[in-house]
DNA sequence: GCCAATACATAAGATAATAAGGTAAAAGGG
DNA sequence: CCCTTTTACCTTATTATCTTATGTATTGGC
C-alpha cells in the first residue's frame, strides 16, 4: 500500500457525503464510484470493495437514507439520499479536514492562506 | 480512532523527515516527539508506541541513520540523522502531500491557491 | 529516598484501505 | 441468437498504520 492509500484514509465519509450534498439527488453505488472516479481523474481508485462497505457505514450511522429502485423486478439499484444528520456531518467533517490539512502543513512548513 | 486518527496515516513519515532536514542535525527518538508535540500545539499526539517504530522502519528503509551516544555507558540515545536518499524521499512526499489535498480538495469544491 | 520525567522499546487491538473473488441482469456486436 | 462486456450489487482476506497499554532503566528535584 503506497502513501496515497495511506494518506487517504478517513477522506472517503466526507468525499461522498459531499458528491451527495452537491448534486442533491438521490444516487445509486455505481453511479457514485463513476462520478467520484471520473472527478479524481484517475489520481484515486474508487473500488467497489471501498464504497459499497462505507455506504452501508454511513446508512447504519444514519447519515444516508437508501431505496431500492426497478422497473419490475428487474434491474435493481439502491438509491442513497444524504439525510439532515448527514448534511450536518458534512460540515463537521469539511472542517474536520481544513484543520487537518492546515495542522499538518503547518508542521511541514507548506505556506498556506489562513 | 476519530478522524483525525484516521486522517493522519501515511503523514508520519514526512512529518518526521522534514523535521531532521529542517533543523539539520542529529536528533534522539524522545526529542523529536517532545519537539513535534510542541509544533502540533495539541492537534497532533505523537505517541511513543507510533514514532519509535516509526523511525526504525525509516532506518531499515535507508531514509535514516542511528548513532548511540552516551557519556560512559550512563544515559544511552539514539541519535538520528537524515541520509540522502532520506532528503530525496522527503522531496517525494512533499510533492506527494501536495497532489493529494490538492485532488481532494478538488473533489470538495474546497478552493485552493494552484 | 522517592516520585516524576526522561528515554528506549514492544505487543495487542482497532480501523480503513487494497486485492480478489462471487452473483446476476442488461447491452452491444457479430 | 449467442457471447462478451458492462453494469450493479456484495463479501472476505490481507496489509498498513494508528492507539493503547505495558515494560525496563536512568536522571533530576524535593
Amino acid at each position: 500500500m503506497g502513501i496515497r492509500e495511506q494518506m487517504r484514509k478517513g477522506t472517503t465519509t466526507v468525499i461522498i457525503l459531499n458528491l451527495l450534498a452537491e448534486l442533491d439527488r438521490p444516487m445509486y453505488g455505481y453511479e457514485i464510484i463513476q462520478e467520484l472516479e471520473a472527478r479524481s481523474q484517475g489520481y484515486f481508485a474508487f473500488k467497489e470493495g471501498l464504497i459499497y462497505p462505507r455506504l452501508h457505514e454511513l446508512e447504519r450511522q444514519g447519515l444516508l437514507r437508501s431505496e431500492w429502485r426497478g422497473e419490475e423486478g428487474s434491474r435493481r439499484r439502491k438509491f442513497y439520499t444524504i439525510t439532515d444528520a448527514g448534511r450536518r456531518r458534512l460540515e463537521r467533517e469539511l472542517q474536520g479536514w481544513r484543520a487537518f490539512t492546515r495542522h499538518v502543513n503547518q508542521l511541514l512548513g507548506v505556506e498556506t492562506g489562513s
